[in-house]
DNA sequence: CTGAAAGCGCTTACAG
DNA sequence: CTGAAAGCGCTTACAG
């Protein structure tokens, strides 16, 4: 109605357009768009005047508009498996996003958190207006994968089992849960607390994945080079929220069991955090009493006291690395680049000898 | 050439559109998209024709062509005064961020991070394909929230001065000021340090400003009421990153001056664990000695040794609130809702007399 | 139940 | 230096 041939838009209630800008300043559209991306196809005057009406209008070119006709939207897509309050709580994530920050600075580009959409990843994917995806927390061989792969859109698999065919960025998972049991082990323990994150509701009773699954393994490795195993008596796994307090209770209630652990592997340096806390509160002496060990090399785990032993992991690297690789991918540079991340164990204060039994 | 009107597309390298999966199904495009969006409108058969089709097609509706038809995107834009890498690693943002979040997931939205672009907060606002902005860390009369206005976007303005014609979600940092350090001048303490964040980069030598400006604010009205001010011998005020290692690093700085304070104000918890750390290397006892208070109350006030003394501030219901607004003013429902957040005192173990001269 | 047509707001060869 | 036209890929009244 408003929108007849002879009012192009000026009078709805939305915003102007660059019709709207154009007859304002009584020009064509192309007129409008040289103004703003080519300015010197057009005269000085004509610019300043266009511009004139841009802003008596309030008139910006719609960054959509311009999106659909380039065929790019400046953003990098953060394919999410917790909810964005979820990821922000975890301090892995905030460095692992601090890595693709950096690449988001040099490029010029934006970054779209995308969690799940009613508890559907696979649903998230067709929503989001980016250019790429970086995936974390999905093997390979699942739904999303393939949905991303029939797309045909650019995407790299952060912590994923080994793909040859997709760019990824691996650490070397085995390798770190096999040196950190194996320095327990050295040390003498045998009555070994292993202290996990829950692997969240989105992906329930499939047995550990990822890089749980990984880490796992390689402390199997090592067990079994001692004779032991994860169920064999004395070794124990008990799960909890990746969080400070978390390793706290979960420590509190395994003390309190007959037989308590002489170390805790805990495979993330926040809930190793939390296990501290709780020897402290027990007045139990670390490691005199109980070891401590955790993963990732946090911060943290320089300040705690004792300070902690722990698996040096480059996050903010692998945040890097997979934000490098996309921006790559969607220039179509480059084939399918791998990177295995190699971790390193980091011995301080917090593991020492078995307590003579 | 390949997009003659005989051959609409399929044979071109780039994904395919509806038009492909329309003539492979043998229906119209309207049918396609009836397929997706509206599945009553055509037959069983039909909808699993074109289903079939775009399944051997990898196609999938191309969001940006969604968006502009539909003139929404789905996504909030948080608007950041720091780069992305910065922004993480500061755990205010990340509780922030938390807040946001939970709107998010609520309303089934996608979370859009914009840096600055080129140094440039405002160049960063027309590239974002966003339903509207939180904006944080900005004075009401900056550029950026002019420049906002005059789009007509929605937005909502974070921890700025107070405004009254746009929606807006505060803190009463002049009041945490205020009881912080009418709190340590209780105590007795007169030689004493403020030790805060660096402004940034973007806005270099214009002075304290938003927050930080306020918390100074009540600051100097406690330190009024004892004759004191900002400026009086023992009252001092340094500058570091907002990190746990600047705090350190400041700390150690300032007990090396002569006349060292007896009491250390940070304006950020995580500073202030940074001083404690100082001061236990340093072998100085807190609160026996120096005493040390933080603002924000994260979690990680609570564990350290001793507990913290600090200003309580909702941060996580901060974001939720803005999510919230934004949410509101995207739907055209509310008109300019404001909401002031209250801080409190929250006294641990820090914080204790000022020792005897 | 299905299709031709207009339109979301922009950009970019192309012709003048 | 400027403008008419086609097109990015989709959706949605409207007419059948």
């Amino acid at each position: 109605m408003s929108n007849s041939p002879t009012d192009p838009g000026s009078a709805r209630g939305g915003r102007p357009t660059s019709s709207d800008v154009a007859q304002r300043a009584g020009v064509s559209r192309t007129a409008v768009s040289f103004a703003y991306n080519d300015p010197a196809k057009i005269s000085t005057a004509t610019r300043d005047r266009i511009m004139a009406a841009a802003d008596e209008l309030g008139y910006t070119p719609d960054p959509l508009a311009r999106m659909l006709k380039h065929r790019k939207t400046g953003t990098l897509g953060l394919l999410l498996p917790q909810d964005i309050a979820q990821v922000m709580q975890n301090p892995y994530y905030a460095q692992f996003i601090t890595g693709i920050g950096h690449v988001c600075e040099r490029e010029g580009m934006t970054l779209l958190l995308c969690p799940p959409l009613r508890n559907s990843m696979l649903k998230a994917i067709p929503y989001a207006a980016v250019d790429g995806f970086i995936v974390t927390g999905l093997e390979a061989d699942r739904g999303e994968v393939a949905e991303l792969r029939r797309r045909k859109i650019p995407f790299v698999l952060v912590d994923s089992e080994p793909v040859t065919d997709v760019p990824s960025v691996e650490a070397d998972d085995d390798k770190g849960g096999y040196d950190l049991v194996r320095h327990i082990l050295e040390l003498g323990h045998t009555r070994i607390a292993f202290l996990i994150f829950e692997s969240g509701p989105d992906q329930p009773n499939l047995g550990y994945r990822g890089p749980l699954k990984r880490r796992f393994a390689g402390a199997e490795r090592a067990l079994a080079e001692q004779d032991l195993s994860l169920t064999s008596a004395g070794v124990v796994t008990v799960e909890a929220p990746c969080t400070r307090s978390g390793g706290y209770t979960a420590t509190l209630d395994l003390m309190a069991g007959q037989a308590p652990p002489t170390a805790i592997v805990a495979f993330s340096d926040i809930m190793a955090v939390g296990a501290l806390d709780a020897l402290k509160s027990l007045n139990l002496p670390v490691p005199a009493a109980v070891s401590v060990v955790g993963y990732d090399d946090q911060p943290e785990a320089e300040w705690t006291q004792p300070r902690l032993t722990t698996i040096r992991q480059p996050i903010e690297a692998k945040g890097r690395l997979a934000g490098d690789f996309l921006v790559a991918a969607i220039r179509g540079e480059s084939q399918h680049p791998r990177q295995l991340l190699h971790g390193a164990l980091v011995v301080r204060d917090s593991s020492g000898q078995a307590p003579p039994t």
